[in-house]
DNA sequence: GATGAAACATTGACTCGGTATATGAAGTTC
DNA sequence: GAACTTCATATACCGAGTCAATGTTTCATC
């Protein structure tokens, strides 16, 4: 890697790091472009040209997990169901306490989620970023059963799953508890989320009988 | 309703009529609310008291159907169930051919779908809409059965078999069928389409046995 | 080690969505 | 018809993002 290439990476970095600093100390809205770029000594235009929105410099980071679902189900054992596939990659998430399952003890992590779940123009853009993940893995399932929106339904039901198992983490630290806390029944928690994917609604919540 | 009243409506309908006119013609990126303001003869600033955002000016009439699902549900005769319900709903609504599940015949309304879905901002919004009227349903399903965390899946899974459905009914008036062509089997895919969530997906898709 | 060509950062002016405020012109009420 | 309310307007403003032009580095080549 050249001089060139590293002098671009420490300033990519030093944009990042400035700006999260000032959204979690005043804010994301509170904080405009011009500032970030003055406070780490580069020009407007170099954040546009490194970050492409605003939204990215937060973004960027997370990016590639929203698609851990569907890279599951593409590379599983041949024995594996979908589900099978996306709950062990799930449990193994847990099992190295792996920040993208919701599970970190750093304050910089759970200050930067506290961030994106406060910003309404974040949150969205994590909605949109997990249904881009969903409809990766609902095109990868109809390749191979051939039929598209039974693909999309099931792959919808997997996301939700995971996606709730997630958010019932942060729920949890939250509400205060430590991590291994929360690792500590998550297997119960997999395996009955995972359960209703596998076995249906059926009587889900049927009032009489 | 007095002189005003009529006078406000009669300006809304013809600030939305415009721009919708416009945003067909050129695109929904390519005009802007200046332009919206002159051609309908009012002020930019009326067009952001009428409608907060210029994103509203598309989206206000679609914007109740969001809810049905969870209405379905929380309005559902005693014995059903809740897939009962919004399956229920779902057919009625397919039998009177409402433009809400992707079923119209108007030229209007499939531009209308067509700058929607072909316009990032727009597409973004109506996911949104969707998410929170899967939320309401998760939020009533907790209600009633006191598991957030299971409730959430379960609305998502309801909600994506829905969704599907329509999308599905999308695809085909895309690919030039009539309204009648698609109605016609739609009551077998909607049973297909809520058989896989109250079923669950089990062994949907495992390749080797 | 100087030179020329990419690559990159910077500048400043611009567009557009959206907001705040103050003013004016209606419609409504008495 | 005067007073009051409601609504539209003009205007100035802010912040995100784009564009075109102009420097400024880095790198390969001679």
């Amino acid at each position: 890697m050249g001089l060139r290439e590293r002098k671009k990476l420490e300033t990519a970095r030093r944009i990042v790091r400035t700006a999260i600093a000032l959204f979690v100390e005043r804010g994301f809205d509170n904080v405009s472009v011009q500032e970030i770029a003055d406070a780490a000594d580069v020009s407007k235009m170099t954040v546009f040209n490194y970050f492409g929105t605003k939204e990215d410099l937060v973004f960027r980071p997370m990016e590639d997990h929203f698609g851990d679902a569907a890279r599951a189900v593409r590379e599983r054992r041949p024995d594996e169901s979908p589900v099978d596939a996306v709950r062990r990659q799930f449990l193994e998430l847990v099992e190295t306490r792996d920040p993208s399952v919701g599970l970190a003890n750093e304050v910089f992590v759970r200050q930067l989620r506290e961030l994106v779940l406060g910003t309404p123009a974040l949150r969205d853009r994590v909605f949109l970023a997990a249904q881009k993940g969903t409809r990766d893995l609902a095109a990868h399932l109809a390749e191979e059963t051939g039929d598209l929106m039974l693909a999309t339904i099931a792959a919808a039901m997997i996301s939700a799953a995971r996606n709730a198992l997630i958010e019932e983490h942060w729920r949890r630290a939250d509400a205060g508890d430590q991590v291994d806390t929360i690792v500590a029944d998550a297997s119960e928690r997999t395996a009955c989320a995972f359960a209703l994917v596998e076995q249906g609604l059926g009587d889900y919540a049927r009032k009489a009988q």
